[in-house]
DNA sequence: GGCCTGACTTGCGTATGCTGAAGTCAGCAC
DNA sequence: GTGCTGACTTCAGCATACGCAAGTCAGGCC
């Protein structure tokens, strides 16, 4: 069970998950419909006006995410109105929430205004305040050095 | 105790952490440097062999991240070695490590290879892997629908 | 004094992401 | 059929990010 900190030149780090995580979610704007996305914002112009992107940039950027399946492109129709889209989360969306509040909560604390954060997410049943930690599958709280990183089946080694 | 998202128009994205946390970390570069820094990497060639970005494009971005306090540009010298600099992890930098790691989790979730993952992250402490997950204050594990977006002090108003 | 190495810099050319202004298109309301 | 609106598309034009190739520069080693 060695580290593999210990000998880094021993692998590579093609097949790197962090890296293929950004191929697909690695823009700002990506990144800020996520964020309306999760608020629960479904319409395009919505999205043009609250992420704050031109209305080309917008549709280049959901025409990516719905090829991603971050996004679906979903008809519906309101009573009285002709059929038109939303903009519907998938799973594969939705499952990106730790990682927009992980990049919230250091925001918040890294690159704050003298103003405080805008927003909190908080937990509905006790009101507490929701944060990205890092925890072990036994559900222990992960302190700074407490980590090892080990060889995973899609490991390239080097030689 | 009015949840936000009941009335997304009432109020506007600006002053929004996530937004300043992308202009920060919003590359792909910029976030392959941290995770090799988080892995200990230090110095400028060894960054630019194990990221796999050129020389100009590492240097540029180094630059940005020491301006930006994620690294510290430090002097140091090896016995028998002139005198060099190594890019260190500040505390700023180091605390991206659940944005790390849960881009980490959801790319060996949703961006996989049929091989698996490359590396696993474990708890040094009793070897199970390590997540980034949702927890409110009080200790409470969220689940999805458990979340109140409620309003901080810098929220922007409309009206 | 000349070589070597690590750490860059300079100088291209290309790709992507964005902006702003204007145009398109479908279909309900009148 | 004309207007209106939401949802785009088209067309410049600009800035950034990156790649590759080559050049620079400092200082220990021989």
């Amino acid at each position: 069970m060695e580290d593999l900190r210990d000998d880094r030149d021993s692998w590579t780090s093609e097949n790197c998950s962090v890296a293929r995580a950004m191929d697909i979610v690695g823009s700002r704007s990506t990144v800020l419909i996520m964020r309306e996305a999760l608020l629960g914002t479904r319409r395009f112009d919505d999205f043009v006006r609250r992420v704050g992107v031109g209305e080309p940039a917008m549709a280049a950027r959901l025409k990516d995410m719905v090829a991603a399946e971050l996004l679906e492109r979903i008809p519906y129709r309101e009573p009285g109105q002709r059929t038109r889209h939303e903009y519907q989360l998938t799973r594969k969306g939705r499952d990106l929430l730790p990682v927009i509040t992980a990049l919230r909560n250091w925001g918040d604390t890294w690159a704050a205004t003298d103003t405080g954060p805008s927003v909190v997410a908080t937990h509905h049943d006790c009101g507490e305040p929701i944060r990205a930690v890092l925890r072990c599958a036994a559900g222990h709280e992960i302190t700074d050095g407490d980590i090892d990183i080990i060889a995973g089946p899609g490991l390239i080694r080097r030689d």
